[in-house]
DNA sequence: AGCTGGTGAGACGTTGATGTCTCATTTGGG
DNA sequence: CCCAAATGAGACATCAACGTCTCACCAGCT
């Protein structure tokens, strides 16, 4: 027996599990729980053993995704040095949880039941701070709303994460391709 | 009887149906005939007098989804002025596709007959085109690359499209977002 | 070697969405 | 005024996914 909490040395790496589910979900939701668990490489019995279904593991998905949310904003430090600083520490720590993300922020099936989405709100309120934060040093403009800054981070994540398994985008561009648009934009400035 | 090809007067508007059904399904992928033909303001009946099934929907929401994204190209002139004008006139004419573009941007599923495929990588290659011009021409940056700019550009869209829906982004302000988020970003520069 | 616990494969009943049907109603045109 | 066309509501059978179960197997531990 091991000393962990879930089970002996073959048990399924839940986490695994549900990186794999948060990947193939985000990008077709009417999935098969057969499908997920084969994506998983484990079986659907499996599959059913660790989550008593479809909602549960949606909701443990959620539940990873705020947590690992939560976990690299609390990492990166965001009221440190300059906002920009702490973006790039915030976007480098998030991406090991892009797939996450991307799947939280597509399905908003969740928010129905407006339970978990005080979790959400709360990250949403963090990231959105860092923005203002930035705003008030005189880094960020002032004509793009934290609001709106907020979501185009959580969109670029998920996108450049979709793009990146699609191989139209390098994995190791990942976190330049997201701050660099993010902050400085496509168009080129003269003192850059 | 009525000129057009479908129906009489008190035919259902198939646009709008189909422009229901995709701010639905690309929030909630999973939800029912009968969710869709009530957001629609039909009946489940009608809707299936429309579509012969979800599948016929799905593709008919691809159908029109790409022919009115290429009709936007095709009106914003991409090879007329610099670049940033062209981008310009696309947001602004792909502001009434937003939420068919979120859907299809969203649904890969979609992607896996090849077939519908080709049409969804002529559009792909005109919008990068329109990077690579703006790049050759000085106006853009060369580090990032036009198919990443082209995957930010639906990404933006369908992100600020849910944020209108949801209330986070005032409607006025869509093209201006999305523009400036793309071309400037959110570091505040000096010239600007 | 024997035991224990987790797993995969498959069978099985249940459920909910689906697709098709009928019928009453309404709308617009002849 | 009457008819044609389209719709909405509902009934109905079908079917695929779901959730549960059993059983055989395998890995690790004693």
């Amino acid at each position: 027996m091991s000393h962990l909490g879930y089970g002996c040395l073959m048990t399924v790496d839940r986490e695994q599990v549900l990186r794999t589910a948060a990947a193939l979900l985000s990008r077709k939701a009417t999935a098969t729980m057969d499908e997920v668990a084969r994506a998983a490489g484990i079986g659907r019995a499996t599959l059913h053993r660790h989550f008593a279904g479809r909602d549960a593991l949606v909701r443990a998905l959620e539940a990873l995704g705020i947590q690992e949310f939560e976990a690299a904003i609390d990492q990166a430090r965001l009221h440190d040095g300059t906002a920009e600083e702490a973006l790039r520490r915030l976007v480098a720590g998030l991406e090991p949880v892009a797939g996450l993300l991307a799947f939280l922020v597509t399905e908003n099936q969740l928010f129905e039941g407006d339970q978990m989405n005080e979790g959400w709100a709360r990250l949403d309120a963090r990231v959105s701070a860092l923005f203002r934060r930035g705003q008030e040093r005189g880094e960020f403009r002032i004509d793009l709303t934290p609001a709106w800054l907020t979501e185009a981070l959580y969109g670029l994540i998920g996108t450049c994460a979709w793009a990146v398994q699609d191989g139209r985008v390098a994995a190791k561009d990942f976190q330049y391709m997201i701050v660099e648009l993010l902050l400085g934009g496509a168009r080129r400035s003269v003192e850059r």
